[in-house]
DNA sequence: TTTGAAATTGAATGTCATTCATTTTTGAAC
DNA sequence: GTTCAAAAATGAATGACATTCAATTTCAAA
């Protein structure tokens, strides 16, 4: 056993932690997915992740810090997804207008990511800061190749991801037509200082299909 | 006495209820905005309206419910203001624009609004379903007059005022500098299918002052 | 006046998020 | 091995409300 001992480079507490951590991100994104972030209990996300409910408190500040880290997961999971893809296109405006896209269908179209629409600005800024360096990028290097006019990449990304959610809220409410996706990837586009007839062009563009998502490695999710 | 009576048309039931309604949708707004939504309790509010606690559903389903009407009433007040200034504008374009940059100086300049941002879906869809019969039909007009290209304003103002409410919440946390209001004006016209040059023009005309808050009168509020 | 329906009331209920006094686990020192 | 203080985990208890509902009050038609 001695021996076996010395094979744990950061002893068993430090193995704990990390297993209570990602277990309460993995129970918390299931229960938050199936009944809503507010509907979700912290007793049920406990015992989901088979610890005591004060013992969440020594992971996360509360319950709303917990669902901030489920929902940036989940983000970065698909935004690394759309970065696999896109390094194929030629056109940096195109990574961004698929981005954008991929973004309205998952929210719109993934039963999971309906329940968890509900508190916008957590979702909103979730998307912000999982995807924005992400979009960021996109967005400067189509600035650099003149295919975009804007003067603050970041601001501008922010005001589409919360546009993007408005959009899915009322698609996901059926107050929109899922057909709605189309027209908000142009007027998302047009943000950027490009014309209406570019920005129809390039929201028309061929799609290559995205990766499964089990396809992105757990150590790239932080 | 019975004289008297003869002269209240509607009994004194439907005139004290007319009566705590109003107190409530008031004692609401003073509340949320001094303490924001979540933190503001159905107690005080019932106190401050000078009706029991169980009143006040019979008059609002809920908390939320109570919200929506509260914050749909404060945009009314606001759109109702700012239509009666825009009179005086030529182009219809510019309406719109001048809609967009008084919300964001109000979300962001009114110690008041600030309390209420943080629900951000429900004070997004309070805009869009008090200002958007002006904003839409503003949109209509610049679209008649060639200014705006877009397929459906209804849309495009529901992603516009998303896009308000995301911006307005980073100013107000100094995520990004009040300066920020312009440049979101801009990009939000650029929504439109304007050109760049063409919306930081609208975004930078001379504007008027905008009246009081108390020159709208009571009944023009529902 | 009478009276039954409608409106109001506020104490009671139930549901959590969060806290905290105890208990358990850990690993360094002996 | 054993000891022990510090760290971590526990889950029962707390407190804060939103909401409900049985009892009371108000109303207006007859």
């Amino acid at each position: 056993m001695e021996a076996l001992e010395t094979h744990q480079p950061r002893g068993r507490v430090a193995l704990r932690q990390e297993r209570n951590r990602e277990a309460l991100v993995l129970a918390g994104y299931k229960v938050m997915s199936k009944k809503g972030i507010d509907a979700a209990t912290m007793q049920e996300i406990a015992e989901l992740a088979d610890v005591g409910a004060g013992t969440v408190y020594s992971y996360f500040k509360n319950k709303d810090d917990l669902a901030v880290v489920v929902l940036e997961r989940v983000m970065l999971n698909l935004a690394l997804r759309i970065d696999a893809v896109t390094i194929s296109f030629a056109d940096p405006a195109q990574y961004y207008a698929f981005g954008i896209r991929i973004v309205l269908e998952a929210a719109t179209g993934d039963r999971r990511w309906k329940q968890l629409l509900y508190r916008s600005e957590v979702i909103a800024n979730a998307i912000f800061n999982s995807m924005g360096p992400f979009a960021v990028r996109d967005l400067e290097n189509a600035i650099k190749a003149g295919r975009f006019k804007i003067a603050d990449p970041r601001l501008t990304f922010k005001l589409a991801c919360f546009a993007i959610i408005g959009a899915s809220l009322d698609i996901t409410r059926r107050v929109l037509p899922v057909s709605a996706i189309d027209e908000t990837v142009v007027r998302i586009l047009c943000m950027n200082g490009i014309g209406e007839a570019e920005a129809i062009e390039l929201a028309h563009r061929p799609r290559p299909p995205l990766p499964p998502e089990n396809s992105v490695p757990e150590h790239k999710l932080k």
